[in-house]
Formats: C-alpha cells, sequence, structure tokens
DNA sequence: AACTCGGGGAC
DNA sequence: GTCCCAGAGTT
C-alpha cells in the first residue's frame, strides 16, 4: 500500500469511528492538550477525565499553573500516581512562563526542551493543537505499526524503536495530522488492542503483515524477561555409617526459612573447610570419602541457583553435629517429619536412585 | 501476580 | 547509548 493510502484509510475510519467529545479535544489549545497527553501516559481514558475537568478548573492557563504553589498541583494529581510528572509538568509551566513570555512554544526542538515532554508527546501537542504534521510514538501507535509491518522485538530496544519510529514518519500524511493523529490513537486504544484485536473492523487490515500472518496478538514481542542472576552454591550431603543423612534448619528468613536442607556453603572451600572443623573426626588419620554429585539448579523469584552436592561418607555417626534443634540425622528410610527444602526433596530422591 | 505506559536519571 | 524506575489500572 503506498504512503497515502495508509493515512487516508486511518482518516476515513476516524471520520467514521473516531472519538470527537473526549474533553481535550474540545478547545484544544496546546495547554490542554499538554495537560491532557501528560495524563493520559499513565492513565486510561475515562480515569483521567474526571482529573482532567478539575486540573483545568484550578489551573485553567499556563500561567496558573506556573504561578500555583506545588503542593496545589500534586494535590490536583493525587491518585494519578507518577507524581514527578506533575512536578514536571509545573516545572515546564514555569519555563514558558519565564521564557517564553506565557506562550506555548510552536517547535518541535522547543517544545521537546520542556521538563516531562519527549519527542513523542511533543509531536502529539503540536500536531493535535497546531494542525503540524509530525509523528508520534506511544504505546497505542507502536501496538499499530508493529502488527501492520510486523516488526519484531521489544520496543524497548533502541533498534526497535528507531524501525517504528521511521514507520511512524512515513505514514504521517501532510494535511489532517491532527485527526490522523487521534485517529492512530483511536485506533490503538479502540481496534488494535494488546489481546485480541478487533482486526474485522480494522482499516488497515488487508494490509496488516501480522493480521495476514494470523498472529497480530505477536506484536509487538513482550519485555523480555530480564537475566536471573545466577548463584553458584555448595552442599554437604553428610551420611553416616548408619546411612542416615544430616540436615540443618535453615535460619528463619530468607529462601526457605526454617525448613530443613542441607547445609550450604559460598565455594567448595568453605565447604571443606566446614567438614572438617564442624563435622569430621581426625580428619588426617581417616579422610571421610568426598563424591561429586549431579548438581541441582532452581530458579527463584530473583535469581537462579546452581548447587553442587558433595556426597561425604563419614567414618563415624559421632561428629561434632550439635544443637538438636538445628541439626539432625535422618534415616531415610523412613518418611521425614517437618519441611524439606525443594533442594533437599530434589537431592534426596537422586540419592534413593544412585544407591 | 504479571504486565503496561513515556520520560528521566544513573551509569 | 542502555538499563531501570515510577504506581495505579488492567487482565
Amino acid at each position: 500500500m503506498t504512503q497515502p493510502d495508509f493515512a487516508h484509510r486511518v482518516l476515513a475510519w476516524y471520520d467514521r469511528h473516531g472519538r470527537t467529545q473526549l474533553p481535550w479535544q474540545q478547545d484544544p489549545t496546546p495547554y490542554r492538550v499538554w495537560v491532557s497527553e501528560i495524563m493520559l501516559q499513565q492513565t486510561q481514558v475515562a480515569t483521567v477525565i474526571p482529573y482532567y475537568t478539575r486540573f483545568m478548573q484550578r489551573f485553567p492557563d499556563i500561567n496558573a499553573l506556573a504561578n500555583a504553589p506545588q503542593d496545589a498541583v500534586l494535590q490536583h494529581w493525587q491518585g494519578l500516581g507518577y507524581y514527578s510528572r506533575a512536578r514536571n509538568l509545573h516545572r515546564a509551566a514555569q519555563t514558558i512562563r519565564d521564557q517564553h513570555h506565557g506562550v506555548f512554544p510552536q517547535t518541535l526542538a522547543a517544545v521537546e526542551a520542556l521538563s516531562g515532554i519527549g519527542r513523542s508527546t511533543a509531536g502529539a501537542i503540536l500536531s493535535l493543537a497546531c494542525g503540524q504534521a509530525h509523528a508520534i510514538l506511544d504505546g497505542n501507535v507502536k501496538r499499530v505499526l508493529a502488527r501492520y509491518h510486523a516488526v519484531a522485538g521489544y520496543p524497548g530496544q533502541s533498534a526497535v524503536q528507531r524501525q517504528l519510529w521511521q514507520y511512524a514518519e512515513q505514514h504521517v500524511p501532510p494535511s489532517r495530522n491532527a485527526a490522523y493523529t487521534q485517529a492512530m490513537m483511536d485506533m490503538g486504544a479502540t481496534l488494535c488492542t494488546r489481546r485480541k484485536p478487533a482486526c474485522l473492523l480494522c482499516p488497515l487490515q488487508a494490509d496488516c503483515t501480522a493480521a495476514k500472518q494470523g498472529n497480530p496478538q505477536d506484536y509487538p514481542a513482550p519485555k523480555p524477561k530480564k537475566v536471573l542472576p545466577e548463584k553458584q552454591r555448595f552442599a554437604l550431603v553428610l551420611r553416616n555409617p548408619h546411612g542416615e543423612i544430616g540436615l540443618e534448619k535453615r535460619p528463619p528468613s530468607g529462601i526457605w526459612g526454617g525448613l530443613w536442607s542441607f547445609p550450604e556453603y559460598a565455594d567448595e572451600q568453605a565447604a571443606l573447610h566446614a567438614l572438617h572443623t564442624d563435622f569430621a573426626d581426625s580428619p588426617a588419620k581417616q579422610p571421610p570419602m568426598l563424591k561429586h554429585l549431579a548438581p541441582l539448579s532452581h530458579t527463584f523469584s530473583h535469581y537462579r541457583l546452581h548447587l553442587q552436592p558433595i556426597l561425604v561418607d563419614l567414618h563415624m555417626s559421632d561428629t561434632r553435629i550439635m544443637a538438636a534443634d538445628r541439626w539432625l540425622w535422618y534415616n531415610t528410610t523412613q518418611a521425614f517429619s517437618g519441611g524439606l527444602s525443594s533442594a533437599a526433596q530434589r537431592l534426596l530422591k537422586n540419592l534413593k536412585e544412585i544407591t
């Protein structure tokens, strides 16, 4: 589809289905559009409307906002969250008062220079309020474009972001830009929704790559799970001549708090040191038998644990294992009465299989 | 309980 | 440049 066709279809859809009754669309001055855009960055339209109405009553123009105490501004933001945006809004109003004679600037660069306004919000304000031909790239537009062009990858990645901006610029029509900008946001909000997009009602459906592939819901790619930190730990699996296994009660807080598990160490050296000092008698005369067992991996919400178990066959059961409430010898032929860490459960199971 | 949203700030 | 965060709503 040629460039004008894309915008023409979007505009034709807007003329029939676009939103025209939103409060900031009545008398869309840069100030009114600006405030709405900042509120809409964090909150959906239905929630924003009452806040917007109250805000505009209290701060009807840039100077009213600039001259208000910050407390009053924050008070009118109470419940919207992201209070730094209210502070930025307030600061930008003062910048406009002090550096632009109280008149909202009309160039993209000057608007972008204001606190809390980036490339997309600047484009939106100048498009919606002034009819200038700028692209925007908010969450709604990202979704529409990522699907239409089947842009793979998470939009947080700079390369993906760059590609989306390029498409956004490419489709910008030379005229009716305000309607086009509003239409793209409306399409993203009402048709091209994150889940269950209404492709059958979409004016772009016939040429939308993702729709043609049948997988619009796969775009844009979700934020990648952050790579969890990996922790390597060593555990002593102590076995006495009766075949009983030494278990340690973990501290009440932290991972597996209060559960029984194998004594665990940051590295092998610490494990062996503990073995000699805490558990084995006369290591020099009769060193215990050591054997590395298959390592275990366990994923927690905030890290991945790789546990290297070291099986230790002690020559005597009377080790220096002390403090009965924190230590015990477990007879593995019996059911264990108490909480076992998942690591201990798996290790005991593995142990049964190899013996 | 996980995911989302544009811009700012730390690095 | 890149990563992480804010915070309430939505799913």
